[in-house]
DNA sequence: TTTATTGCAAATAGTTTGCAAGCGT
DNA sequence: ACGCTTGCAAACTATTTGCAATAAA
């Protein structure tokens, strides 16, 4: 999806991967392009998460981007996050609004999830939602199982 | 699950549904069942919850209530929804804690979500989660589906 | 009368925002 | 220089909690 940097000339005294450098290269290119102008903090918190496998709050990006000799302001992470969401470079996880919704109805079953109306509604319980489990990590056992299917106006 | 209680006598006064004395006899039941006092409060908010079908917050619950013309603190509601939970009256939907967590990987995948630890796992985006949809109300479409496995730590 | 429950206000947690100072182009 | 960004503090939203007053047993 991206087309590789130029490979810089890599100066030895980096105490980073030797890839550094380059991927500075890259992560500045990814900001222009997605708009954003590729500022010290934008560079920051892009190097800790584009590529990475990674689930994060903004708190704890706050906290590893302090300990990490860099500085950010808590308000900047969140509003990079933001961003960033906005980019596609991350996404949301869960996040069915701020609020919690609690359900009269405690037997099994899922939901539809309208957003812009801040609505849900049941999927009857006998949808055969989820026919088969994903191999469980090791020392752990399925509590639950949750499907929300987000649905959107159709347009026109 | 409850024994039908006895019908008691009913006076004809009442502005509510017919069956409004015998109901509020069974929802005092059940709150003894639970463990609770059946103070007023509780009662009126029992009443609007259960045997109906409804996904509310404690915010429009507040507003309910106070419409109704009883009235119930805010910091009430909060705290008997909790108790209510607890006795499986009613379930939290959703709601993966507070924070908003983000994910670097944009793809399309699900997650397995450990609870005790704050900690959040991909699925393998081809684990065949949902291979057949449930019917969606006319006039919307479906923007994302997502699947949620919550795990425990297996005892012992 | 003993113990649970309520309501209020204050505390907390997570997140956003206004605005002056600073940085990227 | 011009305009986007940052950081700070204050604002906000959702929720919990401490505690004195009150109601249930």
């Amino acid at each position: 999806m991206l087309p590789e940097p130029t490979p810089a000339s890599v100066p030895e005294d980096i105490q980073s991967p030797a890839d550094e450098p380059s991927r500075r290269a890259c992560l500045t290119a990814i900001l222009r392009m997605a708009g954003m102008r590729p500022t010290r903090q934008r560079l920051d918190l892009a190097d800790m998460l584009v590529g990475r496998d990674r689930h994060v709050t903004a708190e704890a990006l706050y906290a590893e981007v302090g300990s990490a000799g860099q500085d950010v302001s808590l308000a900047t992470v969140y509003n990079t996050l933001r961003q960033f969401q906005g980019s596609g470079l991350v996404r949301e996880v869960g996040s069915e609004g701020m609020k919690t919704v609690f359900d009269t109805d405690t037997s099994r079953h899922h939901h539809f999830f309208l957003a812009d109306e801040e609505r849900i509604i049941d999927i009857p319980a006998d949808w055969p939602a989820v026919t088969e489990l994903p191999g469980i990590p090791a020392g752990y056992e399925v509590s639950r199982v949750e499907v929300v299917v987000r649905l959107r106006r159709t347009e026109r």
